[in-house]
Formats: structure tokens, sequence, C-alpha cells
DNA sequence: CTGAAAGCGCTTACAG
DNA sequence: CTGAAAGCGCTTACAG
């Protein structure tokens, strides 16, 4: 509850030499300082935040936007939110979430009161109405995912294209040429949600080069039952599947597994597996599975080192789109095709 | 960019007017009103939110508090930030997220700028220093988990001693008098992990008061190996367990079942499971699990509910304690122990 | 090395 | 129904 004004009283200087002193933006004789910074600690007093912004400098807060759709998967987001907060915190940046629809207007509301310095968009889609808002901000905006209108914003994303490819690349040169690329909830893909589709369309395209077989497959419910429906299906679209390309989370590789080996397969002698857009996390389960990662942390720090050189005006090549190479982890579930 | 000023020359009228045209603190002609708000819009205006700061007004901004430890599992934090941001934005409060080490002052400058309304402590340990610091805020704090010393704030916790007797209760009155508690990483335990410890004690006392006999056992590397280890460790303590109580992820739980299957168990019907602290997901895995799951959208929501409720006076009764009653899912895991 | 004073963008008694 | 003006807590040219 303590002002400036308490502590010029009691440190017996003017509020300007306590204003100095608590930015360090002129030097103050060392017993003036020692006397204002122990008045200071005395009456607790801690500059408000909040007139910054009337004068125009940093509030040191950058506002996430992540907005909440009916197929959020809340245990990956976690991991953007801390690789966002954790390097915010690097550069001395706490994080405010707007969890809002797209269509709301919290974004403009926030990024046009001043109380944040930049404005990081995360989860965007292809189509994705915050891009366009973003074009009218006054502040900086880094988008993580690039959308195809995404000319006010400078976008950075995991190089989705070249995990497809690799993915393809991989098995192909295992001897594979029949794919089983099993998704998850079909209505992400729908809305447009990003990594699924680009991913996705890449798999195809290089397949296809190959004159590989690909079917998709989705889950739906996510129980064992819908899975094994799946599997059943897939192998009635091509009996000659020998690798899956698995885009959906632990639980349901897991069970993925499990529905192979119930039909006699085994993993990964008769049928590879490789997990696409996880976590770096399938060295552990039952049987240890090769990924190609998200990599959240990586993605989003990135983000954030971008966002802050556009504070410091080291950068603003508004509309670049940034793509981080992908990584393949290997554990040993792809092996060369059997023979048929 | 634009400011109260330039409305106010574009509207033909005082900044004044153009203030309470905005707030809507007093009555304004409504052709005036018309004129100010259209003018508004034309300049794209929007009162700057810091100003809130100064004039001792709302921020409508919440801080949530959630330091970062060694073993913080980030899929299940997910769901705490989710829980409190959806419940705030329910008020039209925003959330900043502070995940700085618990001695860390951010706390304090964050409470004491005046730059949010109000603080949630989560991830409350027994003995934790953010507790201690909230005794001096100014702002009203909540703390979701209870310390030892929470004598300045008001905590809300799912009850997890109630947890700990449901569990045993159950097992007891299904026939089963060897129990194993599968906790997970034992470092947790050590550093004062609110929800492990006070689960795990009250498994022991009514454990004792039932004369059952518990054998503890915690996941270090999360491997398969390692819990294979642990599996057969627990047996050789005591080779007549017939049921397990895991307090672990679900990846762990598949593995748990599955090392059970290899030792020529079958579950449920040689060996009960029920998972504790969980996060309402186990009817999916290969075998749908019992479980008392964390609800942390509960406990989430109603944390913010009582912040709400200290913002506008309805309550003040600081250091009071508000304890969940957890839920019993039901999946047929807890089966009747067979007779030996 | 330090202080008096203007000003940041808004709110709100006070006056009309 | 509306305006002129004081003031919120700071920062920073300006002056000494």
């Amino acid at each position: 509850m303590a002002g400036i004004k308490d502590v010029a009283k009691r440190a017996g200087v003017s509020i300007s030499t306590v204003s100095y002193v608590m930015s360090g933006k002129r030097s103050v004789k060392v017993e003036t300082k020692i006397r204002v910074l122990q008045a200071a600690r005395e009456l607790n007093y801690f500059p408000r935040g909040g007139t910054r912004v009337l004068r125009g400098t940093r509030t040191n807060m950058l506002a996430l936007s992540s907005p909440e759709h009916d197929w959020t998967d809340y245990t990956n987001y976690s991991a953007f939110f801390f690789g966002v907060a954790q390097r915010a915190q690097h550069y001395g940046y706490d994080v405010l979430l707007l969890m809002g629809e797209e269509e709301n207007d919290d974004l403009k509301r926030i990024s046009d009161s001043g109380m944040v310095d930049g404005l990081l968009l995360l989860d965007v889609e292809l189509d994705d109405p915050r891009v366009e808002q973003a074009k009218m901000a006054r502040i900086p905006v880094v988008s993580i995912g690039y959308s195809n209108n995404g000319s006010g914003v400078i976008s950075i994303d995991l190089d989705f294209k070249l995990m497809g490819q690799w993915a393809v690349e991989k098995a192909y040169k295992l001897g594979h040429r029949h794919v089983l690329m099993m998704g998850s909830n079909e209505e992400a893909y729908a809305k447009g949600s990003n990594f699924l589709i680009r991913t996705e369309r890449s798999v195809d395209e290089t397949a296809a080069k190959h004159g590989m077989n690909v079917v998709h497959n989705y889950i739906h419910s996510g129980s064992m039952e819908d899975i094994e429906q799946s599997v059943e299906d897939a192998f009635r679209q091509d009996p000659e599947l020998s690798v899956v390309f698995a885009q959906c989370n632990l639980e349901q590789i897991e069970m993925l597994i499990r529905s192979f080996q119930r039909r006699g397969l085994d993993v990964p002698r008769d049928m590879s597996i490789l997990a696409l857009g996880t976590f770096g996390n399938t060295a552990k389960m039952t049987i240890p599975v090769d990924e190609i990662p998200m990599m959240p942390f990586v993605s989003c720090g990135r983000s954030v080192d971008v966002l802050m050189d556009m504070l410091s005006g080291k950068r603003s090549d508004i509309g670049a789109v940034e793509l981080i190479p992908p990584k393949y982890l290997k554990r040993g579930s792809m092996v060369k095709a059997r023979k048929s």
C-alpha cells in the first residue's frame, strides 16, 4: 500500500530520486541509494506495475492466446504453455493466458489496452480469424503454427511437411509399401487443425511419389473396441499393411499395439510403427516406439525469442514464416518389411 | 493508439463525457452517447486497461502461481490451468501465469503492483513459503491444496484423506488384506507434495485399523523394467498381494497391468486395481480401471468462485479450509479377493 | 548529484 | 445533461 511519496518522505529525498533509484536510470550517490532502498524495504514498497502503461514503458507481460476447442487435448497443451512461460521468464516476462474463442475480442481488448508488450497465438489454424485481427494490433504478434493468410504476423512452426516426408521415406527404404495412417479425432482435421493436416498431406504426397498405398483411419471414441474396429477396417482395405504412422496419443498407440498383437501380429516384426507429433515420450511404452515429436519447447521457445527480437527492434520481417526441422527419434520399432 | 482526447475531439464533447459513456457510470443523452461511441469505433479506441490500476478499480486479471518442480508432470498440469482459466473467464477475468520458484518474489511484485485483483496458489506443498508470503499480500489469496501454515489464505482441496479411506474400505469389503500402494516419483513425496502424502497417510491409517498389510513402492525411471522390478520387490515383501492402488499416470498403470499379466496374474481376477488421483480417463485403458480422480476442474473452479466471493466482499474467513469430497468411478477392476 | 514540475490517460467529485 | 479541473502513482526532461 506504500507509495513513492511515503518512501521519499522516509528517506528524506524527492520522489524523483526514489524513482531513479528504483529504475537505475541515473546514478545516485551510494548513501542516498542505500537510504532509499532501505526505506522502500521497510515500507514494503513496490512500484505499481500498472503505471508503466501510462508512461509507455514495458509492462513485461505477454499474452498467449490459446482458444479452447471441443477437441482440445488438455494433456498436450500444457507443454506449450510451459514452453512459452519458461522462455518468457528467462526474459523477465510473465504470461497472460487468453482462452477465449477466436471470434472473441479479448485479443483486441488486451493488445490495445497496453497491458501486454506482445502477443503469441497458439494453435493457429489454416484459416484463423486471429491472424486477421493481428494485422491491426499495435503490438508485435508471433503465431505458433502458420495460417494461409499470415501476412500480419511472424509465424513459427515445426516443419510438418518434412515430418511427413521423413516418415514415408523411412518406411520406403525399409521396404514397406502399404501404410496405415492412424489419425486422432477426425473433427480436428475437419476444423483445419494445422499440424494434422500438413502432416497428412505430406504423407500422401510423398507416398504417391513412391507408388505406396496409404490407408487413412481415425480414432473416434478412443475405446479399445473403437480402435480394434478401425484396425479391422484398415486391413479390410489393404491386407498387406506392414507399417503404421500413429498420429495420436500414447494410450491410443498402446491400444493400437495391443490390437495388432491380438490379430497375431508381432510388433515390430510384422508391423512397424512410427509415432508422429508425440512428445518425446514413447520410449517408455511397453514396446519402445520410434517417433518424430512435436518439440513444443523448441517452437514455443523460438517464438518467444522472435517476439523479443521484435520488441527490441532487431526484427520486423512481418509475414515471415520460420520452419523448425523436426527430429527423428529411433527406438527400434521401424524394421525391415518381411518379404511376403 | 487513439486516446480519450482524440475521441472527445472527434465527437465534439469533453473527455469526461467520453469517459462516462465508456464506463456507463452516469447517464448521457442518447444522441451524445451515439456520437461518442461512433467516434470511438472510428478511431479504434479502447480505454487503456493499465490506468485502472492507478484509479484503484478492478484490473479483471488474476494471477495463478504454479512453480515448476523437477518432478512436475506437464501433462497433468494443463487440466488445472484450464480449470482456472475457464472459470475465470466466466467472471470476465484473464489469468496471469507465474511459474517462478516459490522463493522468487514474483508473487510479491505482482500482487503488490496492483496488476491483478487476486492470487491463486496452485500445487501448494505441506510447507509452502508462498503461503507465508500471502499473509502480507494486499489482495485476496486462495490456495489450491492446503499447507500446514495456511492461516493467511482460504484453502480449497480435494479431500485426499477420504480418498485414501474409501480406497482401503473398498478393498477391505471385497476381502482384500494385502495391498500394494504404487506411488509415482519418490522425490515428490519427499518434497512434501500435498496430495500424494495425504492420500498415502490415510491409506496407511485406514489399513492399520483393519489389520491390513500395505506394501509401498515407487516408480523411478518409469521404464517397463523399472516397473517390473518394483512389482517383483513388492511380491517378495508380501506374496499374498491381491490389490494395487496405483497413484501414478496412465502409461504407468498400463505397464503395471502388463507386468502383472507377465507374472501370470489375471487382472482383475487375481489382482484388483484402483487408480488414485487420475483424471477420469482410465475408462479407455486396455482394461478399464476403477478410479478416484483428481477432478481439477472442480477444485480449480471452486477456488475461482471463492476468490470472486472474497473480491465482492461476500466472504472473508481467511484461514478456512474447504475440502471437496472425491468421487468413486466404478469400472469393474475391483473384484472379490479369491480365497487362498 | 538532486529536486520541482509537467505530463502519461484516464476517473470522478464539483460546479453549473 | 455536461464540462473544467484535480488527482491517481509514477517518469523524465529541465534546471540548478
